[in-house]
DNA sequence: ATTTTGTCTACTATCCCTATAAACATAGTA
DNA sequence: TACTATGTTTATAGGGATAGTAGACAAAAT
């Protein structure tokens, strides 16, 4: 798998609704200011989010976006899963895959299980707490450029 | 980064090639036969690898291709990042790479670059004559399929 | 009513993946 | 020499994903 540009912006979204949790809703507008990205672009990865039931919205004159659950209860396991995709490196160690002539014969496949378990045993368990804390602890001058 | 087709077959090729490794060249009808793949696609991706000093070749009539080292010699990151690329997860984190506002303030680095070292370790920790050996243990009515 | 927000649907340019095709070069064999 | 079996190289093409952009629409507050 691969992290894009769309999986990088959720992220950092999300990081950055993480630090605002107790402060309401952000408008798309002050969140790509933040965090640096294209506003339409932006939209269409909060509306992503908002399908995912990461965060939620509210429209109008103070609308914006605010998580939609506690920052500790987030993974980044599960925001690149729903954005990008399996974290698999290879389509046939993914579930529900019954393509190949004789998996269980393949000498590979045993390697691709193993890259995929350590992949997700560093991503499944750090949550967006855990991340705004390490934000803060980063303080030197710190100006917010995540 | 993502295992590709041609990734795939690169693989598969080569451990075909170490299987083979002391019967001389193989043509890459033959090769393709075995490792069930489009030939005129195979054609690229062994010239690839001749290019990245993983086989050699004989043109001609008794032409064909054989691994250009011992087995041993040859380790799945290797290959891996030769024919699909740099095994990170994002851009980032790669060799190189100075287009990140600040980088050694972003929570993530870290994170991309554990799950880099986790993948690395393991295939850069796995040859093809350990993936021979294998094979030849899996010998419970044995067709070759890989 | 107006303004400020989010929502939704298209559209586009670029690149990568997965081949396929055709012409060519080389090295044996008859 | 002519023929054939191989590898070499370049070009091309369809499909899909990526990374946006544009514009109309809907809702909520004032």
């Amino acid at each position: 798998m691969r992290i894009t540009y769309k999986g990088d912006y959720a992220l950092k979204a999300l990081l950055d609704l993480a630090i605002h949790y107790e402060l309401g809703v952000s408008t798309i507008n002050d969140i790509a200011k933040r965090i640096d990205a294209p506003v339409k672009f932006l939209e269409q990865v909060l509306l992503d989010l908002k399908k995912g039931g990461f965060v939620e919205s509210r429209r109008g004159n103070v609308g914006g976006y605010q998580l939609a659950k506690d920052p500790a209860k987030i993974t980044l396991g599960q925001v690149i899963r729903f954005i990008d995709g399996p974290i698999e490196l290879i389509a046939c160690v993914e579930k529900n895959y019954s393509n190949c002539a004789d998996l269980n014969r393949c000498v590979f496949k045993n390697i691709w299980q193993k890259v995929t378990k350590a992949t997700a045993d560093i991503v499944d368990n750090i949550n967006f707490a855990q991340l705004v804390h390490q934000v803060k602890l980063k303080k030197n001058g710190f100006v917010y450029s995540i």
